[in-house]
DNA sequence: ATGCATTTGTCCGTATGTATG
DNA sequence: TCATACATACGGACAAATGCA
């Protein structure tokens, strides 16, 4: 990313991120059909144990999913995912 | 540091530079085995107070130790003792 | 209504990563 | 080099909401 002003930018929301990486992975997934419109995700805590992460840094990439208006977090129930529609 | 006015004030390719001291120091210990393989170090707040140094130069010291292949360090966990295998 | 399991929400503590002055 | 602040990450613990038997 570079500015206006000619600076040279360093861009936080590059993907070497881990939570980053779990999101863009879990948004193709969805992109890919795996996850369909409606259909729930697995729990925080499958999801960590999938990937290896702890369940802070899951949250964390499900947060940016919700961010970027992929999916819908209901308490108590779980992520689910949102079509093109809404 | 490079003074500005009077010319460089250390000798940038000398050990005399905090952080290689202690890079120096924990070297030392690792190889009198203070340090066992597998074992982790100190944290960087905990080496920063032993030494009586800022954490960020503390830092610096194991960046130098990673590169000399003593330690690995992993995020979120702390930094660890290699054995001479790996 | 009473538990029980599942899931998300929150908080704590510790540790490393990055950025700035 | 120091000092500070915040972000990222891990691990654990407990609370709150949901649904079911």
């Amino acid at each position: 990313m570079t500015g206006q002003d000619g600076g040279p930018r360093y861009d936080p929301r590059g993907a070497d991120l881990v939570y980053m990486l779990i999101a863009d992975d879990i948004a193709a997934a969805i992109t890919a059909g795996r996850y369909a419109a409606g259909q729930r995700l697995p729990s925080e805590a499958a999801l960590a144990e999938e990937y290896g992460a702890a369940r802070m840094t899951v949250r964390r990439a499900v947060r940016e999913l919700r961010e970027r208006g992929l999916v819908r977090t209901v308490y108590g129930k779980g992520t689910y995912v949102l079509g093109p529609g809404q």
